[in-house]
RNA sequence: GGCCCGGUGGUCAAGUGGUUAAGACACCGCCCUUUCACGGCGGUAACACGGGUUCGAGUCCCGUCCGGGUCACCA
């Protein structure tokens, strides 16, 4: 047995704190029974996964269902791996897609809370004045093994066939009389802070996870690190001690974290704070090769967040998808609610898949282009702006050079109660409208198998000499059927299925032939609608065009 | 390998011992239609396998197989 309070005062010399100061200064938040404390708490070492993105937005609605709290946390102990513009590639990414933290680090230097700071590094004599508590329990020592000692350590184990790890019989400096401790520190050997664990291996915990349910796994027997030679707490201890201080009630985190619960529930036992409640939330995967892997964020552009800016997805489009995802039900509701925020939705973590979805590109574009189908011709004026002013400049210079009839274009079969629904992402409205601007429009026809070159030129020929600009949408139409008889195609389609013998066609195919002359495509908005916004002198150019061209293939 | 978790159509998924095993996406047909759309209707397609328990199993138990996670002074 030797000496604790000896020992603690050889290792923490200078303690800014108690632990009851420390207690006092981040009390227990009043809100109200059954609101949620959840937090986001990643490390700054690159951009944001679509994972992150993923339990973000599950914290965050998990808070916000409840009138809690949801906040972000920044894990930076591990200077190594950390990249310069971390912080702000995380706090841009999220606030790109409207998950926003009410508390805790808002960009570079910037936070808001009472109970911060929240970047990790900045918490030290917090983590020191809770490991220096252990120790004097006799529940934490120092450990002076080398990183060779270590893996030699683990190759040994490996020969054994035994566990690996630093526990038991193997922990040796678990066994460092005090005056051994003394003289390693008098010599300056840098050294960690161990947990002096006392778990069974045979003994089991068992814990409630939200998402899977009862959990029983054996006790940890590990001598963990809680503090590294440079002082800076691991992921664990400072989860204990950030989660406990926070006063986060709900740990929504990813299920590789499920295996180090039981060193986490040890260790808020060990430091006398309530264990919170879990939520392992499992990964969004990608299929390869017929088999599932969790997108990786070297291999797969659509892991990281900006791929689906980029790609122009709006944001509410990501995250109506990554709901449903997360709440099956989601679907259901938003069908009863199409024009309801998304987050006025019930979120529930209980709702959770117990397993990895595969991220599904198709449904994405199928939600989104709901969402944008829903959405005001401003609204989309103004997502593909922003998203050309970005990714494609002339674009944006065109847009931006008439507005007026950019909105015009946009506002075609819009706003009514069964809006088209042929725009899945910002990127897509360039080709969506482009015929509408000679900048960008090269006319290039394709006629479907059931029309000739000669008929198409003899339809386009007869359509110039009655075309009215000042038509309204009936007349125009009229006039379309008016020219269907002496060309040999019938204006009633009925009757040309019953009798698809005694002619050519039906007005569809007719108008099918002017669309394709004015647009270059078989399936645009209401023609009618686009020819008025054209005008009169392009509308009957093109129509020339066509005819010229179509002329001249037969 | 040890320890965890999981396996319902191609994908996401309902399902809590008795269902013709929902729904959505994708795909394919048909219908509606004043073009294009939107929409409607229908179709193909699933309980990983083997043993139990039970009158009855996708659902409970055991085993097998397969997939995932984890075993750091990384988070």
């Amino acid at each position: 047995m030797i000496d604790n309070q000896r020992l603690s005062k050889l290792l923490f010399k200078e303690l800014k704190f108690t632990p009851q100061e420390i207690e006092d200064k981040y009390p227990q938040r009043s809100l109200k029974e059954g609101a949620r404390v959840t937090r986001f708490a990643p490390s700054p070492t690159g951009f944001l996964h679509i994972g992150g993105l993923f339990a973000a937005m599950i914290a965050k609605f998990t808070a916000d269902a409840t009138d809690g709290v949801f906040y972000l946390r920044i894990e930076d102990t591990d200077k190594k791996r950390e990249i310069d513009d971390g912080v702000s590639e995380i706090v841009d990414g999220l606030n790109s897609f409207g998950i926003t933290a009410s508390e805790g680090v808002l960009g570079f230097e910037r936070e808001k809370g009472d109970y911060g700071p929240y970047e990790q590094s900045k918490r030290c004599d917090l983590y020191h004045c809770f490991a220096n508590e252990l120790v004097k329990q006799g529940l934490a020592y120092p450990c002076f093994c080398t990183a060779d000692e270590l893996s030699k350590l683990r190759d040994e184990q490996e020969n054994q066939g035994v566990n690996k790890g630093y526990y038991g019989e193997f922990a040796k400096c678990a066994q460092l009389s005090i005056e051994q401790i003394e003289q390693n520190i008098n010599q300056g050997k840098p050294y960690v802070l161990r947990l002096r664990s006392q778990g069974q291996e045979d003994k089991k915990i068992v814990f409630d996870d939200i998402i899977k349910g009862k959990i029983e796994m054996p006790e940890n027997i590990q001598d963990i690190v809680l503090l590294k030679t440079n002082g800076v707490p691991t992921y664990h201890f400072a989860h204990a001690v950030d989660d406990h201080l926070m006063r986060t009630t709900h740990i929504v985190r990813g299920d590789e974290w499920i295996s180090s619960v039981p060193i986490h529930i040890q260790l808020f036992k060990y430091c006398g704070f309530k264990v919170p409640k879990y939520a392992h939330i499992a990964p969004i995967m990608k299929e390869e090769d017929g088999g599932k892997r969790k997108l990786s964020k070297r291999k797969d552009p659509e892991a990281a967040v900006s791929y689906y800016v980029q790609q122009g997805f709006p944001k509410q489009s990501v995250i109506e998808y990554l709901l449903t995802l997360a709440n099956s039900n989601f679907e259901e509701w938003r069908k009863a609610n199409p024009n309801a925020q998304q987050s006025s939705f019930p979120f529930n973590l209980k709702k959770m898949s117990v397993s990895g979805a595969l991220f599904d590109l198709a449904k994405l574009s199928d939600v989104s282009k709901n969402v944008i189908s829903l959405m005001s011709a401003d609204e989309v004026l103004n997502g593909t702006m922003q998203w050309a002013q970005k990714y494609d400049t002339d674009f944006y210079e065109l847009l931006n050079s008439d507005m007026e009839f950019a909105k015009n274009i946009l506002s075609i079969d819009r706003g009514t109660k069964k809006p088209r629904k042929d725009i899945a992402k910002y990127s897509e409205v360039k080709d969506y409208t482009r015929y509408f601007y000679d900048e960008i429009y090269t006319p290039s026809y394709t006629l479907p198998e059931n029309i000739s070159p000669k008929d198409a030129a003899l339809i386009l020929e007869k359509y110039m000499e009655v075309y009215d600009p000042s038509d309204d949408k009936n007349q125009w139409f009229a006039r379309l059927k008016d020219i269907c008889q002496p060309l040999g195609y019938t204006p009633n389609v009925k009757e040309y299925k019953k009798n698809p013998s005694d002619f050519k066609g039906h007005v569809g195919d007719v108008s099918t032939v002017i669309r394709i002359a004015i647009t270059s495509r078989v399936n645009t908005p209401d023609l009618h609608a686009i020819m008025s916004l054209l005008g009169k002198e392009k509308v009957m150019s093109r129509l020339k065009l066509a005819k010229d061209v179509f002329e001249e293939e037969f």
